[in-house]
DNA sequence: AAAATTTAGTTAAACGTTTAACTCAATATA
DNA sequence: TATATTGAGTTAAACGTTTAACTAAATTTT
């Protein structure tokens, strides 16, 4: 394959000539430029990477980081969200290089190799990591941003769902179908993403003026999986009989709940309703299929991508917070309350 | 950051020996091998990919080449075979590079860029792509593996689900189930995988001996979505209305052939049982689930990693065909012939 | 004891770009 | 007319590695 050496040798000039050319310096005379191109185009040539990045010490590399329970998991959440920053990146130029970290990643764990090789002109963090893969990814000095995580030092740049409003939206819904003994569940309630949820339920409630019993949630489930869903429904229930609706704070949760009432002959949505959170792709075959607050998962991945390409144009200085809004989602799995009850 | 004359200078000997350390060279004895092992690590010495990359001509990437259509899909059919691919790729310190082309993709576009730019040690292409990509690939005589699609040049390393075996092993669970009017619907017929799945449902139909009419099976469908599985299924009752099972190529359609079925008042499995392809994640949320062939798609992606290593380690004379066993996976939509009917 | 071989390194070129500093001719300014 | 400025390129250094070719000392062979 051509290298600059044969563009310039065929165009006779220097490659330092092509080089402008290529970069479109002004330096050059559009004649000159014109001819260049012409030998460039005939010789299919195209800048090495590695060339390039060497002298240039930029990658055109982002590095994407993801806890390694997030990317096995089945929902398509992150991979929706990666998939989206890999299409983005493409307008960019940029490619996407992927990476897990364990769940447990201490401070002693080396840092993802495509920062140590210098691979990488910026890092993208999804979800929730441990505090200390973030430490570690500072040293490095690259531009950073999170998405779907709120960072405990709260000086970065991220792209969040709007969760509260995506909470009070949900719980506003119930109301309006005339519920009143609304319950929450929720798990792994220290996430910020699922705290903001259950802000989003008070705050719909109280401005609502209903008032919230302790025993109207459940948020001491240490994960969000279907059998969590399952137990916290189990545990709602037999705090409180009379709850009509309950907004779980994500679909895994809502469908594991959902499960639990049907083993209870408490039929869905006659006797209950039920909403979830996030979407996700079994919604539409379970049965019934479920109302939910809709997360676009692939447009956060644009954003993010695009907040990234920002802070390395601009310098790390602009430091945004994107809030992403949500839509709610009516399916079968809530109905308004009937007046006997 | 440290560079290679860091550490060199700190260790009083030459990059050279560094260099040669690092790839444990058995010229260097062992005490300075030591010695500059120990300051490798006081100094957190990395080599840069770009440098190494520049003069190895090796970039430490693997380019994965995906139809766009594909990739935007909600099945996460490829993406799992991607997570698949990435995950194993670190085992051997590669990276991965995603790219999408158009479906429409013709000799005059563009190949990937990371071709272009030398960013690639090889390329591994997913799923069914036109013809015109895979030639514009091979001229640039990259080690080249396909996963899930057969070319029709014949003479490339591949990983393919054994389809045929599948189509036999779902054909004769019918069988077993006493069922003997077994219908097969399909689209995108002429697709390699496809195909071989309609040719496991005739070998085992002529295994048992059962015959095959011409009505037993809808193979004109354009598409494998679930409303071609709709469509198919309609027509297939039309021509046949004694059919008590229907083998569908894979899960999309067998849940669209389900839809049409229930609509129409047909109980599932106790009228048709229905069998799927694939294993996709809204098998189980589905009602009934859906009892499928459950196609390995993570190991998949394994394994064609694992192939891509072979051939640039050992050139890339080493043409392999893998194809990857399948599992029958029995959930409710299938059931055993009523006797009555 | 001289010659040949082995050991353990070093030197220097090369990989393919980018870009600051330079040159040389043409044009503008004093 | 001599001097300064502008225009359009070129030269050469630098980026951080790898590796073939070399060297000098130590060891082995004759």
């Amino acid at each position: 394959m051509a290298t600059i050496k044969d563009v310039a040798k065929e165009a006779n000039v220097s490659i330092a000539t092509v080089s402008l050319v290529i970069h479109k310096h002004k330096r050059i005379s559009l004649p000159t430029s014109q001819r260049v191109n012409k030998v460039i185009k005939k010789l299919n040539y195209h800048p090495s990477r590695s060339a390039r990045g060497l002298v240039s010490q930029k990658t055109g590399n982002i590095g994407f980081i993801l806890r390694e329970d997030h990317f096995l998991r089945s929902e398509a959440f992150y991979t929706r969200i990666f998939l989206g920053t890999e299409f983005e990146a493409r307008d960019y130029e940029y490619y996407v290089l992927l990476t897990t970290i364990p769940s447990g990643y201490s401070d002693k764990d080396r840092p993802p190799r495509f920062i140590l090789e210098k691979n990488v002109d910026g890092i993208i963090i999804a979800g929730k990591v441990p505090d200390s893969i973030i430490r570690q990814v500072e040293r490095y000095n690259l531009p950073l941003v999170f998405v779907d995580y709120y960072p405990p030092s709260n000086d970065h740049s991220v792209v969040l769902i709007d969760n509260i409003s995506g909470g009070m939206v949900a719980t506003r819904f119930l109301i309006k179908l005339k519920h009143k003994n609304i319950g929450f569940i929720a798990g792994d309630i220290s996430h910020p993403s699922i705290n903001d949820r259950f802000r989003g339920y008070r705050m719909a409630m109280e401005n609502a003026g209903l008032e919230i019993f302790k025993k109207s949630y459940i948020i001491d489930e240490n994960d969000t999986a279907r059998e969590n869903g399952y137990n916290a429904a189990r545990k709602l229930l037999k705090q409180r009989n009379d709850i009509t609706a309950v907004f779980a704070c994500n679909d895994a949760m809502a469908i594991g709940a959902i499960q639990y009432f049907k083993e209870n002959s408490i039929s869905i949505p006659d006797n209950v309703s039920v909403i979830g959170f996030d979407d996700v792709e079994a919604d539409i075959s379970f049965d019934p299929t479920l109302s939910t607050v809709r997360v676009p998962k692939y447009e956060m991945g644009i954003e993010v991508m695009k907040l990234m390409s920002d802070m390395i144009k601009n310098g790390k200085g602009t430091k945004k917070k994107v809030l992403i809004p949500i839509d709610l989602i009516e399916r079968n799995s809530t109905a308004e309350l009937k007046i006997y009850k």
